[in-house]
DNA sequence: CACTTAAACTGAGCCTGATTCATTATAAGG
DNA sequence: CCTTATAATGAATCAGGCTCAGTTTAAGTG
């Protein structure tokens, strides 16, 4: 087992490892978790069908896998995304822009999320992490006194991602590109003292490139690295 | 084939192929999509395995009738949850108390809604006719002017539904009660002029218990007269 | 009341695909 | 160059969804 390498350099292993999830999280996106065969995967990561299992336990685990290094990517290029020094509503604004941007670029893989929790077990831990950046941020904003605090923390954090990821949906069914305003209106009515605006006016692409850049080049670096 | 009965009454044939489908929902509900046998459920029905697929093509449409119905039910327990005269306010409230209520005590039936829209597919159609209650209540609001309009219609009702959605998840994940401060608080940011109110100190039951009945009745009767 | 027949129902067996495991290959260590 | 622990392999096993040839049921019909 790859668990206690002593032969092999753990590189090695760490890289074979990473090539299956690579695989595993190309296929599911390709034809979605049922429609993937652990055969096709192990094809597409060259390597045999029994060597997948001696990776992950089953298919379950091997989704839990893709799943949790997304969601643990999509946690460090959200930190990189927010400067430390903004408001508390500059950070909260570089949140959501990232957070839409990522479940629109990665729609599929967002998807997945869903079948890997089955039932009303807990939560993925990597999606818990995730979430805390949020948290962090509304602390600070408390802290500082820099936001109404009528409304319970926990309860703005359904508001924030539940919104977001609803309108992402909305947006992917209605074949919309990313759409900025969705953000700021977020905004307006969470923190308030806003301006709203209207729908973006047509299919404008998002502003803030570089932000993704970010992201992307994370990803690639972790990717490379390995991690699970 | 039960689609063109002359020799059985209408009613036999729906009567059994609701109590497939109930059979379905039970079972589902217990162990989910995938840990479901089909020769479960059909035991559960009291009736073959073959038979299941007289009524249904598949596991997949067998689910597809199960998340249906449910939602069917539920669009009709909301337009009798909303009082017709009364303010946008008040009949946001109403059926965001409703959906929260719903999104509750039927939790598991709820989750497999996910299941049941493979990848980007569109929505299944009883979905669509749900939101549409909470539209026709927003552009009735929107016409008689009670509702300020600088944020679209279609962005609201993501933030109503998200917002729901992820509320109902938190609250049984920390294995809380309804808690009737979800609804108050995100009506307080959506239509703003609010009081907004702690979460529930305790595990306070639901007030509006009678609405529930409605509800319930609905559904019972629906339920025996069949339909999909 | 037989009798005919379309509609319903049944469950054994087929078939796909996940998972296992006996066997073989690999890579250090000596 | 052996030895041996670790990895890798893929044929065999197994589970469970789905099919279909055969059986039962329930109206009709004379």
């Amino acid at each position: 087992m790859p668990a206690t390498p002593r032969h092999t350099s753990r590189a090695r292993v760490e890289a074979k490892e990473s090539s299956i999830l690579d695989a595993a999280e190309k296929i599911f996106a390709q034809v979605g978790f049922d429609g993937a065969k652990v055969s096709d995967i192990a094809r597409a990561a060259s390597v045999a069908e029994g060597t997948v299992y001696l990776y992950y336990k089953n298919k379950q685990d091997l989704l839990a896998g893709v799943v949790g290094r997304f969601w643990t990517q999509l946690t460090l290029g959200a930190e990189a995304a927010i400067e430390p020094d903004a408001t508390t509503r500059a950070q909260l604004e570089q949140l959501g822009r990232y957070h839409l941007q990522s479940l629109l670029n990665q729609f599929e893989v967002v998807s997945l999320t869903n079948r890997a929790r089955p039932q009303q077990e807990q939560d993925l831990d990597q999606v818990r992490e995730y979430v805390r950046v949020f948290d962090r941020i509304m602390q600070r904003g408390v802290d500082r006194g820099e936001l109404p605090k009528d409304i319970p923390i926990g309860q703005l954090r359904d508001v924030f991602f539940g919104t977001l990821e609803f309108s992402a949906r909305t947006l992917k069914l209605r074949e919309r590109p990313y759409d900025h305003s969705v953000v700021t209106n977020l905004l307006a009515i969470m923190v308030g003292s806003s301006n709203a605006v209207a729908a973006a006016p047509k299919g404008k692409e998002p502003s803030n490139r570089d932000l993704m850049n970010t992201l992307k080049s994370i990803q690639r670096q972790l990717k490379t690295s390995g991690d699970s």
